[in-house]
DNA sequence: GTCTATAATAGGATAGAC
DNA sequence: GTCTATCCTATTATAGAC
């Protein structure tokens, strides 16, 4: 099942002209939105005719539900990993942040142009609806667990998954997308705040970061 | 100048046809987009015919350009009453992410549409793009002012005004809009979250609640 | 101030040659 | 796998009657 705990997005051969298509249409989508980049814009990018997309993908929102997938899958799969682990709620909660900041910092595409409700209300795209709820979902089961064991104070679990959220994306519009000057500490300053919101007691901070620091170093970067 | 320190957004009638397809724009823009919504969809939720818009509206994007003023105008006239108030750094930051939160749910129109990229890169939009430039360098300022006043942990305060932001946006979100059962205690709980965030000294955070509720509760409701 | 009629263009997608 | 040619629809906006 798409999202699910045994499924990934199919790999991507970035230098192909499958691979290209879904750089620039990522690239415009973040700059013009989804319904303000025509199929001719994208085209033009890549330096083929319109009509030849469609060797490519199916339809136009088939491209952006491949960007989506993309960009959701990893996100997805690790939250799953770090719910399985024995560590502190807080640390589950201050790697998935980071790490996902991290991801999109990292990766070739732009993913600022994706998540617009907008879009995502589309018919076709009712999977990845389904995805980013089952994040969400995640997300909150973390939040409301960090309550009941006492290392997060009292809001609630819906509304500090919108906040986290908030943060997420608009880190990533302030780094202006892979290939901008990646400020290094973005990962550690985003996943920083929304713990300092939420922690009862900061003084637990300083381990959190040291623990999420030697595992995103362990990433490999640069695949763009 | 507009959003300087003297303007104002004009008054607007709900109930005239004018104000009735700024509703109805403003509805269709958070569900579907901008580029999502045609001239003729505003039409119809009006009921009135597709060319009889530009008699109220030179253009479709002057009917954005009208509600991003009423959304923004109050907005930055606020925070720049509160940099004016002998109160502390945090009070301020409090204050105006509160009352922003509570106007957006009290509005008669629904917000969640606007502050697009996409959209704001419209050239005709330039105006409105300087407006939240300045919105956002107010916010920055009290960030960094409260930083050198030790109030707040060292933050960038670029950072801060974009985690800020994200915090806001999906506050509104989540709320629905205007017309949504209305979550009294939003606007004090995503002004804690942020400042729970920046304060150096958690303990001075019910003080802050104290303040802020006081001065929200003054603010006439139930407009729409 | 709202209507009908219509201009002018841009959009997504298909057919079929090479 | 890419091209040219083209279809069909939707779109923003204008003209001019009432």
């Amino acid at each position: 099942m798409k999202y699910g705990p045994d499924w990934q997005p199919p790999e991507v051969d970035w230098t192909s002209t499958r691979g290209r298509i879904l750089l620039a249409a990522a690239s415009l989508f973040a700059a013009r939105g989804f319904f303000g980049t025509s199929t001719r814009d994208i085209a033009d990018a890549v330096q083929i005719r319109q009509p030849s997309l469609f060797h490519h993908f199916e339809a136009k929102h088939a491209i952006y539900q491949s960007l989506v997938e993309l960009d959701l899958g990893p996100s997805v799969a690790r939250i799953r990993q770090y719910l399985a682990e024995d560590i502190s709620w807080a640390a589950k909660l201050h790697l998935t942040i980071a790490c996902d900041v991290r991801q999109a910092l990292d990766q070739p595409f732009d993913s600022r142009g994706l998540y617009q409700d907008a879009v995502l209300s589309l018919p076709e795209l009712a999977d990845e609806r389904a995805g980013i709820a089952v994040f969400h979902e995640l997300v909150e089961r973390v939040v409301t667990a960090g309550c009941e064991a006492g290392e997060f104070v009292a809001f609630e679990p819906g509304f500090v998954q919108r906040a986290m959220n908030g943060v997420l994306f608009e880190t990533l519009r302030e780094q202006g997308g892979p290939g901008g000057r990646v400020r290094g500490r973005r990962p550690l300053e985003a996943a920083d705040f929304v713990l300092r919101a939420l922690l009862v007691d900061n003084g637990d901070l300083a381990d959190l970061q040291a623990a999420t620091m030697a595992r995103l170093t362990a990433i490999p970067r640069g695949r763009g």
